[in-house]
DNA sequence: TCTTTTTTTGACCAATCGGTCAAGTCAAGA
DNA sequence: TCTTGACTTGACCGATTGGTCAAAAAAAGA
């Protein structure tokens, strides 16, 4: 059989995908073991258990997304403002491309989905899906950093905005999951533009005010 | 055995409570039959699968939410303003309330977590996620209609927009679920103020433009 | 070459999974 | 009183679950 990569990297490669699409508990140590091409006992010779292969292409999924959307969208050299810009395309052009073709359906956010299923009841997986959120949100806030001080928005909670941003487009691809549209994607920046200009900070509305 | 409610009313019961905290794939219908006080052969004399259990406590626990927040807090009696403050300060009590008595940890959203879950896999489950999504953006949209109409918001597509508050919550309730922290849903009025304010609505930020 | 370590093989395990079923209980209607 | 149909009981099913293991094979120093 050929051997593209090592067994370890198979296996990850082939959880990445099953995982992503059909969640944590629907996809079992022998399927991927197929999917992967190695035996049973090979798997746990390089992982000690389910979980810890699924730590392990948290790390491999949050690295494609790094160097796929992160890396070339927060390009310092760009504008701050234009960095969200490519983040926003970058993001909605994969979803869309992979919902109509290898996908049989828009399958969301991989961390949001595998911190939803198994959230509470796996400390290690959940401690790994925050560390990706907190990678993700900042990103956002060393751009927004940079886009207040140039003066291109408000001053403003920055911390606070990037977490707000990284919350919304987790909450859009789950959306676009339920709707299986990934059109969904494209309510991120005009939202998050919003967001960002920062017009209002408080904790209520208030109701007699009447134009914006 | 003191029979509280009939048996289908208590295995809905423990089935909301059992799925809400450890998921979908998490929870053998033995498990909720015990926790019910119920025999296997009952469970399947009134429910023909586990997945038609789960449509039936999505659809109860939409009911609970619906009573408990979505009425109470879209009074139309009520500024449409004051509606959404409602909201926030109604889910945000609820969650900070919970995560800290009657639940282990903080359990974001009952719906997006089994929508994350079984999206792709479930149709039958995911169509009624879907339902209830919808359901929530028509609160959402209503109110917005009348404050667009009484100029207390600008003009603006509130149909995406109640869309983008829906996602923006269920988005902050799973980010609350993987940092096991409810203060996260508190960003949702400062957020979802900035969002309604729609003061942008294009495609892309400009990034010559100096101030707000 | 010989030894040592890494990797692979595939049978095997107890436990649990969702679901079935034949037998029985029980209250209400005739 | 007899019948009917809704409801309950608990044993049972084959399939699958995550995980183990002893032995063989392959690879890597020496």
């Amino acid at each position: 059989m050929a051997r593209m990569h090592g067994t370890k990297e198979r296996l990850i490669d082939a959880a990445m995908h099953l995982m992503w699409a059909d969640g944590y508990g629907a996809v079992s140590v022998d399927r991927i073991c197929k999917a992967a091409g190695v035996n049973k006992g090979s798997f746990y010779h390089f992982f000690p258990s389910k979980e810890a292969l699924t730590l392990a292409t948290i790390d491999a999924i949050w690295e494609l997304a790094e160097s796929g959307f992160y890396m070339p969208a927060f390009d310092p050299s760009l504008h701050p403002l234009e960095r969200i810009n490519r983040f926003a395309e970058l993001t909605h052009t994969y979803h869309h491309r992979r919902s109509t073709s290898d996908w049989k359906a828009e399958q969301g956010c991989p961390f949001g989905n595998v911190g939803a299923e198994v959230g509470s009841n796996d400390h290690a997986i959940r401690e790994r899906v925050r560390a990706v959120y907190d990678a993700e949100a900042r990103y956002f806030k060393n751009a927004l950093t940079e886009a207040v001080a140039m003066a291109a928005i408000p001053a403003q909670d920055v911390a606070d905005s990037a977490s707000r941003l990284v919350a919304l487009h987790t909450g859009l691809m789950m959306h676009a999951k339920v709707y299986n549209d990934s059109g969904w994607i494209h309510n991120f920046l005009p939202a998050a533009a919003n967001i960002i200009r920062a017009r209002f900070d408080g904790r209520r509305l208030a109701v007699s005010e009447a134009r914006a």
